[in-house]
DNA sequence: ACTATAATTGCAAGCGGTTGCATTGTGCTT
DNA sequence: AAGCACAATGCAACCGCTTGCAATTATAGT
């Protein structure tokens, strides 16, 4: 491996100089550029990016540490689209992803502390929304810049993240399904211990008050969002016989679309006798017939926002905290309707 | 941020003495160990990885680089998959994955090189398989380790790649089609340039060949992998009237769903007038309605060979090369079905 | 108590680039 | 021809951690 020191030597100059033409920022004569130059290549020279990064205190990267909490992870489309986003962002910068992988929550936490101790990247975007308050203050002291997805339940003023008001939309979801004349509606809900679990219940349970429907505790389960946690929602749910719910709304595709296998399979007609609504969008969500009614949640978008406010703060090295809800849509396809009466 | 030397100072002791309190490997006495980690403690001391990885050559990472050669790569389970896979295994060895990202096959190429000329990490699984033989040839050229998904069209007996045998798998999927009755079967394939699209067509000439069935242009297409391919592949030999395939082989199942999609609206029901068979078994083909009978290709298996294969090389620093193929498994599920007569 | 040997710890030279400052060289001005 | 500004290099000290080897204990053997 050729360093800059055998080039320099090789074209007679001194090793700064080398440095200097590859950096491309300093004004070095044409001669010597194109000494170097052919020196270089003729010992397959490539500069150090790990040297370099240690005398620059920088990088080039951002971190990620991608939580496998729940088997399936990798079905839904949430990962895939973090990383499209940050991989897009990235890419236009000469900037390059690190990706931890853990197993639990807590070793995500842990990798997420090895990385920005151990000053591998130049910041961070940190997905696990079950952060709790100290994990955030603890983020705080270092001065590694990080952004969220997905904010913190705690309201901090000097940190940054995007996420899309849950509970809002979530309420104006269910809203959807209410002025379609349904009233027993199911919230299938993913893992309980997630933040925007709770705030998707607020939402439900907002829209549930402001049209003045009891709140029914059977109407609520966890699937943990698998696509079986929304099959075996309906396995219990639709034994109520005629308190049985006649909508689901489900926090992601994956339910919702167990959730319709389970009606059709009870052959229960959707979006005819019952109406189904998932979120996030995701590619499968259109090809399943019916096609799903869901709530489009921006994910990629989320993580090109996450990767801008990285980068920024890291070039510019100034740190202004962003926090941003961005927008959601709801895409009404096929598989709700009016209540059938 | 504190350093071995503030460490040490604290201490009272020699930087190197921190070094190898942190490194656990060597012998400190038990006393001047708790020293040093309560002063680490107090400074708030991690050490920085880049330095070591500087000093020791190792980054305890890996790399691959994404392309998104066409639109719809991160809807496909392609990527997802193999990051599963990878995550899975550097996890357990206390690696991190470097994604680099990129646009074109160009970039691709580029960024790959950048990566092993830099020495950012210490192997790279390589995606493309559009790599000609000079890439693969000057991969050969550098010393850092290297692996392919997806074997390279020339023979290398050093260079290590994980596949799955797509022509014969191919043909044993078109050869199921034609058992089951199938005559005039269409070919719907990725893009045409990558060498896996090649590798499908042989196979599904092969298994036309065995069957005496005469080649046919006219039921090849390209969908180049998007869900719209399938759905116009269908609309051009829809025309064909009589003559229009009774059974479509689509190269992933983002296609064979746009070929489900082209036959609803045509009014052709699945599996009654036509069968439809896809590629890979992404998470959607088993929630279509009818579940699409689909080859499926171990995308995340293969990455954990090539991960583990990196890995065993990068720490054991033997580099012995492996070339194997995994076994895919034909999935017949309810989009396939004899030839109505 | 006094070596011989083993266990700890210190020293210093790296690992491969970067960069502020000093030095040399070149072209102009007067 | 001397003086000066400015461009192009060279010098050397880092960035923070590792590690072979030497020096300094501590432990053991007699």
């Amino acid at each position: 491996m050729a360093t800059i020191r055998d080039v320099a030597a090789r074209a007679g100059v001194n090793p700064s100089t080398v440095s200097r033409a590859f950096s491309g920022q300093a004004k070095i004569s044409e001669q010597t550029r194109r000494r170097i130059f052919v020196a270089a290549e003729e010992l397959n020279f490539h500069p150090n990016a790990i040297a370099r990064s240690l005398s620059v205190r920088r990088t080039q990267t951002i971190a990620i540490v991608v939580p496998h909490i729940f088997p399936g992870y990798f079905e839904d489309s949430f990962f895939p689209q973090v990383m499209r986003g940050l991989l897009e962002v990235v890419y236009q910068h000469g900037f390059r992803v690190l990706v931890g992988g853990s197993n639990s929550h807590e070793d995500n936490i842990t990798q997420t502390f090895q990385i920005l101790g151990s000053q591998q990247a130049d910041g961070i975007v940190v997905l696990s929304n079950r952060l709790d308050v100290d994990t955030v203050g603890a983020l705080r002291k270092q001065k590694m810049p990080f952004v969220l997805v997905g904010r913190p339940l705690a309201h901090y003023a000097d940190v940054s993240w995007v996420d899309v008001d849950n509970e809002r939309y979530t309420q104006m979801t269910v809203a959807y399904l209410i002025q379609q004349g349904h009233q027993r509606i199911a919230f299938v809900g993913g893992d309980p211990e997630v933040a925007v679990t709770h705030e998707r219940l607020n939402g439900y349970y907002a829209a549930l008050d402001a049209a003045g429907i009891c709140r029914h505790p059977e109407w609520i389960d966890y699937g943990y969002f698998a696509e079986a946690g929304g099959y075996t929602a309906v396995q219990r749910l639709g034994r109520l016989g005629k308190a049985a719910p006649t909508a689901y709304y489900a926090a992601n595709d994956l339910m919702a679309i167990g959730v319709m296998r389970a009606l059709r399979t009870m052959q229960i007609a959707v979006p005819g006798e019952v109406s189904v609504i998932g979120t996030n969008d995701a590619p499968e969500s259109l090809h399943v017939v019916p096609a799903l009614t869901t709530l489009r949640v921006p994910y990629a978008e989320m993580a090109v926002l996450a990767a801008e406010i990285l980068i920024t703060a890291i070039t510019k090295s100034e740190r202004p905290s962003v926090q941003r809800y961005l927008d959601c849509e709801l895409l009404i396809r096929d598989s709700t309707g009016p209540l059938s009466t």
